[in-house]
This record gives C-alpha cells, structure tokens and sequence, in this order.
DNA sequence: GTCTATAATTTGATAGAC
DNA sequence: GTCTATCAAATTATAGAC
C-alpha cells in the first residue's frame, strides 16, 4: 500500500465521519492532494471499493486498540471499549466511521454493507466474550449500542460532553 | 397542507430512514407518485426544506408519542421512551430518522442541522425533567444514547432482536 | 397543481497517451 | 502513477405554458 493510496484514505475517512458516503467525491480527494479524479480510480477501481477499504482499515486499527490485555477483568473490558470510542471522538470531535455507514446502510454497495455487519458483529462477540454473568451477551450489546449513540449525541450537540454524559453511567 | 404534500414526505421519511438524505431525489420521489420533479418543487422550494419539514413533522410525532401522561413514576419515563423507538422500528425495520441524520449532519444545511440539534436537545432536556436523582440528566443521556445505537445495531445486524438486547437492561 | 423543457453542475467511471 | 479528454447519467433547480 503506497503513500498516495493512505493519504486518499485518509482524507475519504475524514469526509465519511463528518458528512457519510454522499460526503465525499472522488475529485474533491483527488483535489485535496493535487491529482486529478482518473489517478483516484488507479488507487481504488469504484468508490464502494474505496470505501469498503477504509473501513476494513478503520476496524483493523479499531480492534488493536481495544486488544485483550493478560491481566484483564470483566470490568476492565467495557472500559477499554469506551476509552476506544472516546479516544476516536476526542482526536476530531468527528463519528465513528461505522456509527455513520451503518446509519445509511440502507443505500450502499453489498461489500461495503459487509464490512458494517462484520464490524459490529465482532464487536458484540468479543466484548460479551470478555464479560461473566448471564447478562454478558446483552450488556455487550448495550454498551455498543451507548458508546455509538454518545458519539451521535456529541455529534448533534457539537460538544464532546455529551458523550461522557451519555457513557458516564456504564457499569 | 394537502395530500400530495403529505404522500411526498411519506416516501421522503422512508427513503432517508432507509439510506440518508443522499438516498432519495424529487425525481424518484415524484415517479413514485406519478409526477414529475418540476411538480415537487411546488410543494417544497428545496430539497433542505423538504428534509427539515420531514424532520419537523417526525419530531412533533415523536414528543406525541412519548408525552407525560398525568400518574407516570419516574421509572415510566424510560419505558415511554423505549417503547416509543420500539415502535419505531418495528412499524418498518427502518432507523429513527434524526439518528441517520445526526451521523451525516456535518454535510446537511443549517435548516436540517437546527432540526437535529433541537430533537435531541428536547429529548434528553424532557426525559432528564421526568425522571428523579442526582443522576436525572446523565440517565437521560444515556437512554437516548442506547436507544439511537440500539437501533443502529437492528440496522446494521438486519434483526431487530439487536435492538431489544440492546434496551433489555435499560433501568 | 402539474406539465415540458432546459439550464448548470456534479458525479462515477473509462480509454489511452506519457 | 499520473495525465488529458471524455462519456453517460444524475442531480438540483428554474421559467413559463396549461
């Protein structure tokens, strides 16, 4: 993967989480670093490629950071799932890539509608994974379903706070 | 406000539920109903005010919905609430359609972003003064929050079973 | 209230030269 | 890997007749 290739995954990402899949085009990428749009479609053949790409990034980098430590509790893993999304909305105030596709996932291409089910799905699986109780799948799913709708607050209210408000709570 | 007025905003309420404000033209709009697109630009100026009248007309639906009835505890706010989203998606199996708006809202006009802003703010501001506790405004966050990203889960999981384990543990 | 017609722009994508 | 050139289609929106 060459430098070019990144950085126009870099600026589709930014433009996804601020705006969705209708958010970006690919001559406004290819704008933003100086090329032109024919030079994009080298990169990546279709624009539902392209972004079904930065989402497998996306989850790739995700997954790593929420990694179970040796030393975990059940406790700890809930925590490290919100400090993940925290650190997400804390870095540009912008969603999370998934709470957006997901959002309109009604109206995009199969191998991107893909990459969103496998994204949550292994979310809710490896988090029940890390709790104890008869409860474990269910609070997996709550805490998911909290930490992205904090994020959509904090989107709609334009203040970081709403999210902590709305995550303050959790176990 | 007359009928083909309000078949327009029905399909239009669909469509971004179903897949964002780019997942819809007043040119689909209009074949569905058997006119053309110069004949919806009768009804609504723009496509901004088309989707802010959407919004509005959802809202005043919604704070219908969930309005305080005379004997309610503090704990039937939440429940109030949550069967009001269940509702919601299990009419249609589609998403609360200020939470496909939220996650694209840094690319909506002003007149749609006003609309989103001022749903959650009434949402979590009515909920907060329903329900008692030092905890009152953070709980109210947090109800919201999981309520809007459990039905991100339905959508991306295509089950609304998502949705119900999400909310299952909700006060 | 709906139509025809059309303007002006944007978009995703391709062919082929360098 | 990037370019020029271009296509075909779609989009938002408007003017003006009926």
């Amino acid at each position: 993967m060459n430098d070019t290739a990144e950085r126009l995954m870099d600026l589709a990402e930014v433009h996804i989480r601020n705006a969705g899949y209708g958010g970006f085009s690919f001559r406004a990428l290819a704008a933003e670093i100086g090329i032109k749009s024919a030079s994009v479609h080298h990169h990546f053949p279709t624009k539902s490629m392209m972004t079904a790409a930065v989402a497998r990034r996306y989850g790739d980098r995700f997954f790593a950071a929420v990694a179970r430590r040796p030393d975990e509790t059940a406790n700890d893993a809930i925590a490290v799932y919100r400090s993940a999304f925290k650190a997400v909305i804390d870095r540009d105030g912008l969603m999370c890539l998934f709470g957006v596709l997901g959002a309109e996932a009604g109206g995009l291409a199969p191998e991107v509608a893909e990459e969103i089910v496998s994204f949550f799905r292994r979310c809710v699986d490896d988090l029940s994974g890390r709790l104890s109780g008869p409860d474990a799948r269910a609070r997996a799913f709550q805490t998911i379903a909290t930490l992205e709708g904090g994020m959509l607050l904090a989107r709609a209210y334009q203040n970081r706070e709403a999210f902590d408000q709305a995550v303050a709570l959790l176990v």
